[in-house]
DNA sequence: GTGAAAGCGCTAACAG
DNA sequence: CTGTTAGCGCTTTCAC
């Protein structure tokens, strides 16, 4: 197979007429070293271009110092911008990231997992699929005594932990802010609501026409997913409904971003005919046209918070309670939704 | 520390009463094994609940099985879509991917590298900073026998191969088609001259004008990165230069959206006042108003064909002749650098 | 301060 | 078809 022979310890040992064990403790910093052995060995090492073999050191140490992370998506803002704050924090905390990407789909969800437990993985930061509903590999995960975080797309099982924004609060003061504005008619295209991120922002949504008295319509509650697809199909059922609402709360950008398809499709205008806001910040909001507004995530804590409660819980293995950490969001105001728009204040 | 002590192949051959040899080759579904055993094995296997080592099967085998990935940036829909092809297609191959991001980061790139090399994986695909400007990791690559793979960021080694988009060729176009609309006083903005792509992008600019006999003004040829902060300086610039351009190029679509902040920012219009078409595509341009125009590069097939080429290195570590491909680029046109547009024809 | 011995969990060669 | 024997390259006791 052509193998090409790596440099071992034992190599640069018998180079230096000192055992290995002495050249692996150097290494590591062990201060068993005297400071001229080790600076002797560091030399010798970077010269013969040494590259320690991880392989080897986790099996014989049993950790890894890596974490396993599943998510569903990349190509999306939010999750890229997740996984973007998980690997600044574990590279921070020299932990290793191995990524795998189940493209919302559970079978290969579960075959990740395997792997980053086949590969021994110290912890596991899980966002799940939009099918997910079994829940055997998480059981299996924390059976092997594995460290586990949800984040953001979480399931509730004991003895794991989770990281969620608030989606309730989010959406509630999204649907506030429209009911302020004088908005009556809304409409929620609400992704799916076996999702928890779907029910919890459906909550907020409740929350809010709740409070204000107002009933729900159900035909004004449209489920069908979380991309451009379904914001697409959504709209165009309440455009061919013959019963249009004013204002749109949309689960998440993409969605958003398949309504303003959809009405630039059906000649209407955004926001005089039709208003709309969504959960999730992404790069575009402020740059297509009405630039948009929306409930912000703030992935940069999400990621910190999951790899840190990861990393606690891996350090403190017989002591760490699990936890479920719940991160605010905020309102970031733009053209829709805004007090210009057509119903402000009527 | 609380190891998990997990279930090992030992443990289940004593249970079948066979030896190690045994459940490992029926695991891996060596012929020697006899279909009975295999499935008695496989049973037992589960219901045990064992997941195999791959630290210990890899080390024993002196391969894992694994590409290690090195992209500058996920949070970008150019890489994000690569990323996610990668995985596809080494998913298909029984691959499993490591990757890493480097944040445009050289530093961060070596150690990554380093890492990667540590983990012994078997071939490594790499797209560079804007900053990497040394070789000496890659040598140590080559040296280490390693099959590498560049992508769209490429650097020219021999015995490496690389993939890359057509960039001259789709600037050509995009540029040729903005001529042949009428546009004559054409500004690029054009990233960094140092990187591959910008270098490769503004030869196809220079094409296009070359071909019209158009001279290339130097005012308007701005370097300076590829993002929107790139793009909003870089139409600064212009704008504070009293001397605007009809037509910019952006070399990227950050880019690109940078200048529709910085043009709404001006006070002028686009297309009216100065139109733009841009390398890249992404989930936004549709979205953004007027609709961006851009070459877009097939992401799908320059990651499929990474996977590909590194594998089938692997493969043929002896006879592999390392390749350097370019996929070809297409224009799409939208509401920017259209015959709506002011100069149209004129 | 240094090193010898043992073993992490698995696979590869070879015997039976 | 099944098992025995040797490692893979490293870290971990525990002597010296």
């Amino acid at each position: 197979m052509g193998r090409s022979s790596h440099i071992t310890l034992d190599d640069i040992a018998k180079q230096l007429n000192v055992s290995k064990v002495t050249v692996s403790k150097a290494l590591r910093g062990h201060p068993d070293i005297s400071k001229e052995t080790t600076l002797l060995i560091k030399k010798t090492v970077s010269e013969m271009g040494y590259t320690p073999n991880y392989m080897a050191r986790n099996l014989s140490s049993q950790r890894s110092n890596t974490i396993g992370v599943v998510v569903p998506k990349i190509a999306h803002f939010f999750f890229s911008s997740l996984i973007e704050s998980i690997y600044d924090t574990a590279f921070h905390n020299n932990y290793e990231i191995i990524l795998t990407v189940s493209q919302e789909n559970s079978e290969r969800e579960v075959k990740h997992i395997e792997s980053l437990l086949a590969m021994r993985v110290d912890g596991l930061i899980v966002s799940i699929t939009q099918q997910t509903r079994d829940h055997a590999i998480f059981e299996k995960v924390k059976k092997q005594g594995i460290p586990l975080t949800f984040v953001d797309r979480v399931l509730d099982i004991p003895g794991t932990s989770s990281i969620t924004v608030d989606d309730r609060g989010g959406s509630f003061m999204a649907v506030e802010h429209a009911l302020r504005l004088g908005y009556r008619k809304i409409a929620h295209l609400a992704g799916y609501p076996e999702i928890n991120i779907g029910l919890r922002r459906y909550r907020g949504f409740e929350d809010a026409m709740k409070m204000h008295d107002l009933p729900i319509n159900p035909d004004w509650v449209i489920y069908g997913g979380f991309d451009e697809e379904a914001g697409y199909r959504g709209f165009m059922k309440l455009f061919n409904s013959g019963n249009m609402p004013e204002f749109i709360f949309a689960v998440t950008y993409p969605v958003a971003l398949g309504v303003y398809a959809a009405v630039e499709e059906s000649g209407l205008k955004i926001p005089d005919d039709i208003d709309i806001m969504c959960f999730g910040n992404s790069d575009v909001n402020r740059f297509i046209s009405p630039s948009l507004s929306c409930v912000n995530q703030p992935t940069d804590k999400l990621g910190k918070a999951a790899v840190e409660l990861t990393i606690d819980h891996i350090k403190n293995i017989d002591t760490f309670e699990p936890q479920q950490i719940e991160i605010p969001t905020e309102l970031i105001l733009r053209q829709t939704c805004s007090v210009n728009s057509k119903h402000a204040y009527n």
